[in-house]
DNA sequence: AGAACATATTTGTCAAGGCGTATATAATAA
DNA sequence: TTATTATATACGCCTTGACAAATATGTTCT
């Protein structure tokens, strides 16, 4: 449990977990939707799988990730009430904004032209 | 928010607000159950306290501690969803257990003869 | 006032982990 | 094979925070 808390306790890994939402996403999205450097990313990304927290699949080139339902039900509950939480956050509700043009207007992101589209995840996490 | 979940990432914080519950608890209870030093338990202490987690009460020489209630909706849910989990945790069984003996039997406890009882709170975090 | 007690804070040390930069790996393309 | 693209890891630097030991503060008792 407190290794949960420690994976939540950075806002980067928020705002990451924030943009997964029933969805895998694979690794460029994260870097262009929160600007930020692709190994600044990557580390955030290998801190969260290590916490149990997201799982990444390798499809050619791209690395996909996406939530993990945790077998702890305590865990389940609290990662439903930080989604609550997120959807409250102004810069949240940015971020996923942002991913919302991605996917319906990818032309206007160059660095994302030749990524694959998020993927549809069915998680109950998504739930509020 | 990642203040909250950084306050959380400590095994000793979680047991000590295991040790809270609807009741105010003075610092030696704490050092005594947990059997760890006392200016262990005051720095952890203080960091609940400033991340505005436990709030303190002074009472000639004691200090007692209590749990806070967080304005925010999702904390509070967090909170709750904590303390179901450390129901079912061993280690905080045994130290629930160590404070009713305390509580009902002080005479086991040397060092807690001269102390005050520990007094009950009204805290909706109680609530499961 | 001084002693005794409960609690808090300071100091020094150490490990975890955040960041940028550089480099390594893995998959595909040429 | 070599080059390119996507991602991961290593390195060095810096901050946070955990600990023990020592000391300071605040309160009560004598």
């Amino acid at each position: 449990m407190e290794g949960l808390f420690r994976a939540l306790a950075d806002r980067t890994r928020l705002r990451v977990l924030n943009l997964i939402g029933g969805q895998e996403l694979c690794v460029c999205y994260f870097v262009e939707l929160l600007g930020m450097s692709q190994p600044k990313i990557s580390r955030h990304l290998a801190y969260l799988r290590n916490a149990g927290v997201v799982h990444a699949r390798r499809e050619g080139k791209w690395m996909h990730y996406r939530l993990v339902q945790p077998e702890n039900e305590a865990a389940v509950r609290i990662l439903k009430d930080l989604r609550g939480w997120m959807k409250q956050d102004t810069e949240m509700q940015r971020d996923l904004a942002r991913l919302n043009t991605a996917c319906c207007a990818p032309e206007q992101f160059v660095t994302l032209q030749a990524a694959p589209r998020p993927i549809p995840f069915a998680s109950t996490l998504e739930m509020k």
